[in-house]
DNA sequence: GTTTATGTACAACAATGTTGCAAAAATGCA
DNA sequence: TGCATTTTTGCAACATTGTTGTACATAAAC
């Protein structure tokens, strides 16, 4: 499918009114094929307003387009959810690695390994890997 | 051991000075015996100023006596390292268990699973689990 | 006690994120 | 297409969070 046909497809399913910003930073994130820092998208959408950002991060990420990545940097990232994320049955359980190198930050297909301990009812798990990645190693 | 005398030893040996304020957010986190927002510093310790406070948890995150807690929401927690941490080598595997009803974080004992990508160069893990809580699940 | 290195307090700044509201745009429907 | 409704945007203003520079104060070492 078309690129602009799939995310167009990526708001109506989750009743998001299709607007420029919305299309751009959603565009933007499919041509980098990555996660994203908040800066580098505005770097990217230097002439939208700053709130209008915010905003449209807000509601990706509470409808499950996007989900934000916990760095303990305090620079906050995000990354595309998978197809199978929407807004009702958001599939939390995510795995990133962190290059300590090039900072880049990397969404893993790998599944987080299952973890239980009695007395607690676990609902998401966030595994956040740091190290060099596949480039910085070599 | 006491506690002043325990919490001036931490500071002794990683070569930080014992002042005031050092040995109040430290008597904090024995006080209290969990994992701290920056939030519930501050507000138990009001008179002290907020620049000096920043420093401090600067200063014990980069010598191993605390530890940031990655978290997607903005707040900044940090634990107490384990008594095993020092400046040179710093344990950098949590596990950590946010409860989605009451907010607070734990430090958990168990190992985090180990993982391994190939190609990839892992130097430390960060395991956050959310759901709720002993107390909050009952 | 005196000296010296380190830490603190204050002011000022920078970055990051939020709220309220009027104007603009997107959707739905006649 | 044109109109009504609802959502989103853009702007201003504010709130929070974190940083830098510097003079002063304190801890450690002698």
């Amino acid at each position: 499918m078309a690129r602009y046909s799939k995310i167009k497809n990526i708001l109506k399913s989750r009743n998001l009114r299709i607007t420029d910003g919305r299309v751009d930073v959603l565009e933007f994130f499919f041509r980098k094929g990555k996660t994203l820092s908040i800066k580098e998208i505005q770097e990217e959408l230097k002439d939208s307003d700053r709130v209008t950002l915010y905003r449209i991060l807000n509601a990706f990420t509470e409808n499950g387009v996007l989900h934000k990545i916990p760095d303990d940097s305090g620079q906050v990232t995000f990354g595309l959810c998978h197809d199978t994320c929407d807004a009702e049955d958001h599939n939390h359980d995510h795995m990133h690695f962190k290059c300590l190198d090039c900072g880049t930050i990397e969404c893993l297909e790998q599944q987080v390994p299952e973890v239980s301990i009695p007395g607690y009812q676990v609902k998401e798990a966030n595994l956040i890997l740091k190290g060099l990645c596949k480039s910085c190693a070599a």
